[in-house]
DNA sequence: AGCCCGGCCTACAACGTTGTACGAGCGCCT
DNA sequence: AGGCGCTCGTACAACGTTGTAGGCCGGGCT
């Protein structure tokens, strides 16, 4: 054993990465003996085993992962599709989906949609045929249509609300439900003018109609149901279009006091509005957001949200994506083949939480609940 | 042509997709004329190519990523590192890197290192070689030490800050100037006790240090040196920690009519603790925050930021790793292969911006900043 | 002694693609 | 008419891995 032959697997780049056939050669074995070292399949003396296992460690050997790809038919790769990453849902989303996919030895490919069909419908139909074994796609409303008509050539799981089409697996929550509880716990609040503020009705972002609907069925089912100039109708989830509506708003001299929210982000916006208009947010006016990103439990006041259970989310999704991915490998046949393939139209409710905080405070206190000591829950 | 010839590219699941060799079977031609048909080779007759083509039409035929990297040994995936994408930073970073991945058409993989040196040393060891062509990491400093020593067996670039080895590529934004720039922001708004808030010296946070010392510096630059009592530290850059490093700072009695803080988020932490004590923040404590992520213009005051330059940072970022990935490629020979290989160690900063809001409005205004009409920017 | 069987290992052939090398056909020039 | 060069297409061999089928060898049985 020669001194080079000690160095540790760190090399230069000028030397090429040990491939099977080296390590074999070292080992004095064939490459398949190799292999079944590394994959530790149990018909190898354990002699064998000690020798080829030096020989790996010597040579620094890393099985290379497309060659085992291309044999194995599967990369380990699935897609997260997403409108827009950095939109704080979508990467606290993201979070859970890439830890669930390493628990199960997978890598996340993360794609941006930027709400754009043509996007969606380029990622579904996969361009490139082999690159991912499936996709988690949180789809806009038009494609979510079609995906019922278009054969997907990869496993797919949708996340998200919305008409959906019946047979294709999808995760989410019951957001009519927690519409209609935010809006219960603001009535109880003794709030009377309740606002929604999200998009429009028919818009690109399906998820506003169902909880738009949540809202105004227990409204009405409170005998108050909403006046059209109850509906704040913005184009895009962001800071600015929030403060906008609200501002639009205050100004036709619609009345409320208060506003349920489609995302945290719109609820800032509409409370750094209603400040700015000198009404004190949780106060004047509670609002409630939705989705319960990290900096919900720090606004002041403190913003009241919808939490949808993100982590199962993930994890229901990456379990029937992998269910359909085992299921739609050609090479292994179904070992008990009797059930009739469950993998088609899969609904999976996952549980929501309404998280009270300071900005949903029951109307008229004693003080402005914002300046009230150890009010954090 | 049959009717089925004709059907659209959408195939049932059960139907194998279309390979080459099928492609060429039904145009009567060998498959290396179909890859140089899909590869645009100039080398096929103007006839032949229509005719391939509209067997590549009629079979649906997409090339398969994988074989494809095989041969070409290239996988047009880089792999994008960063603590938690969950963090509003990373999540904005993320988003600019896959976009300006996308228009190189090349896919982004996200890891998550949870900040932990054995998660990133085995990213940088690449377990499974081949699977992404590159590497772009934001690491903790006590990993960035070591990246000196150990050889990367994948091109690699640093994002951030911090103590980094002399000869790895990094790009990053000149945080100790940014930090003195912001402090001298406070200053000259008539701040006189300025606090810093970040991890504490010498942490795994090496971001905090840099951004310290040039808020140290710049402080004793004006003749006022902080006091020990002016570092506030937390363990990590979560609202809460920014709250509870502030109330600590409240309780000990240390004076400060303001607050540098080493990320938006501790900032949001730091102006609710303020507000629950009684202290309007813009007004009676400025407070600077750094990223300058989305919800910082939302906040209520609206939040004074550093924002370093993200598009630049994913941009040349991007840029350095395909060179490295270019150069490092065995099978192109260089073509000028003169120049002595510019590829390790390259520093790239990037611009950044003090965007100035109402939390660090000058001190002792006549009304409280964040009730003033019209005061956002 | 001959046979079978189980343990251990190897040869072969894929997976789907593309660079290299060469060959067939054709027109043009001498 | 024969040789030359050009255009277009093909055969082969990789890229690195792993499932399948089969081979060799020793021990236990008849």
């Amino acid at each position: 054993m020669t001194l080079a032959s000690l160095e540790p697997a760190g090399h230069s780049h000028l030397v090429p990465p040990a491939r099977l056939v080296d390590v074999a050669a070292r080992a004095g074995v064939s490459i398949k003996t190799v292999s079944n070292v590394v994959n530790a399949h149990p018909q190898v003396h354990q002699l064998t085993r000690t020798r080829v296992q030096a020989a790996i460690d010597e040579l620094g050997y890393r099985p290379h992962a497309i060659g085992r790809q291309l044999r194995r038919g599967r990369t380990g790769i699935i897609a997260l599709a997403v409108p827009d990453i950095a939109v704080p849902y979508f990467a606290e989303l993201a979070g859970h989906v890439v830890a669930a996919a390493a628990q199960r030895g997978l890598e996340v490919l993360v794609e941006q949609t930027n709400a754009s069909l043509e996007t969606e419908r380029r990622l579904v139909d996969a361009r490139d045929t082999g690159l991912v074994d499936g996709l988690l796609l949180s789809p806009v409303a038009t494609t979510a249509d079609e995906l019922g008509a278009r054969a997907a050539t990869t496993p797919l799981v949708l996340i998200g609300e919305g008409p959906l089409p019946p047979d294709v697996d999808h995760v989410g929550t019951d957001d009519a439900s927690a519409a209609a509880e935010a809006t219960r716990h603001l009535l109880s609040g003794g709030r009377r003018e309740i606002a929604f503020l999200g998009g429009a009705p028919g818009g690109p972002v399906a998820t506003s109609d169902v909880r738009r609907q949540g809202w105004a069925d227990a409204l009405a089912d409170a005998g108050r149901p909403p006046p059209a100039s109850a509906h704040l109708a913005v184009t895009s989830f962001t800071g600015a279009c929030g403060a906008a509506a609200v501002a639009d708003a205050l100004m036709s001299s619609a009345t409320f006091d208060a506003i349920l929210c489609a995302s945290d982000v719109l609820a800032l916006g509409a409370m750094r509005e209603l400040a700015r208009a000198g009404l004190v947010p949780g106060r004047d006016v509670a609002v409630v957001g939705w989705d319960d990103v990290a900096f919900a439990a720090w606004t002041t006041p403190s913003l009241t949200s919808v939490r949808p259970d993100l982590e199962a989310i993930a994890e229901h999704g990456l379990t029937m994506l992998v269910e359909t991915i085992d299921a739609s490998d050609p090479r292994k046949k179904p070992p008990g083949d009797g059930q009739p393939c469950p993998r088609a139209g899969r609904r999976v409710v996952v549980a929501h939480r309404l998280v009270v905080r300071e900005s949903s405070a029951a109307a008229h206190p004693a003080r402005p609940p914002h300046l009230i000591p150890g009010g954090i829950p």
